[in-house]
DNA sequence: TGCTATTATATGAATATTCATATTAAGTGA
DNA sequence: TCACTTAATATGAATATTCATATAATAGCA
């Protein structure tokens, strides 16, 4: 462990989702998405959103998030169109491509989850997850 | 929140590493300094380390931090050289540079450490570091 | 209505990362 | 010692990200 690991939790916080999530990630290359497309698909799955605010949530900065949204448009997974309210605004919606490959993704996520915390209980997992929800919401 | 951050610990953690260093990474950026020459440096601040295992420290793969090492380098920060008993090996070591930056920065990283988790009593912030911990160590 | 400021997204050029593979050194068995 | 395999790092070409700014739509106000 370099030295800043023993004595940051933000570098905790980054080894731990680096380490959590690289199976998974390592599936979704052999699969050819990207972890951004991954995140997109699934953040529109239900309902669209606006580019602002997906590139919140899927944690870069709108300029990448533009980029990527024309590679998966390119894939046919996504499509965007301006909202009819408020023109300068763009909706980014899931197309029926998008909805049959996030269907997918989504499984083998849950499969991942299943298995990644097998030497956790639940207690320990619930109060992870509430300490985690707690970090982030000040 | 998109549909994975509620039923993903991996999203959930992924989210906390980055908002937790946003600030931080920030200052960095304002300082000229990459996250990665942050990493190096910090990992190196008391030992060189081989390039293979630094590589795993700061969470890239080899061929990225090969080359951030070229510019780390080239900015004076560190130094390679082969290790003389096993000279395939390149031990990455800091210069005078290189230590009179980093010790600011971990002067930086300790400040914002302080106020990062005040909304977290020291109670939360020990069970959080344990279970994080935990989460990484199977 | 016209001007200016602000909000939302896109884009060109510079920079960084990734993938596959090259290079260099070490270990192994004939 | 010679070939062969494995380990450690570097590198070229392709791809992705970032920074600064452009474009487009909206809001506010004289």
């Amino acid at each position: 462990m370099p030295e800043f690991a023993e004595n940051y939790l933000g570098y905790l916080l980054a080894r731990c989702s680096y380490e959590i999530s690289a199976p998974f990630h390592a599936k979704l290359k052999e699969k050819g998405v990207s972890v951004l497309a991954w995140r997109v698909l699934s953040s529109v799955r239900y309902h669209p959103e606006t580019v602002n605010k997906l590139a919140s949530k899927v944690l870069v900065n709108q300029s990448t998030l533009s980029k990527a949204l024309d590679r998966i448009e390119r894939d046919n997974l996504i499509q965007r169109e301006r909202d009819p309210e408020y023109r300068s605004r763009i909706n980014v919606s899931i197309t029926d491509d998008g909805i049959q490959l996030i269907d997918q993704l989504i499984d083998m996520a849950n499969a991942f989850e299943e298995h990644s915390f097998d030497h956790m209980n639940q207690n320990e997992l619930k109060q992870l997850r509430s300490l985690l929800q707690k970090l982030i919401t000040k």
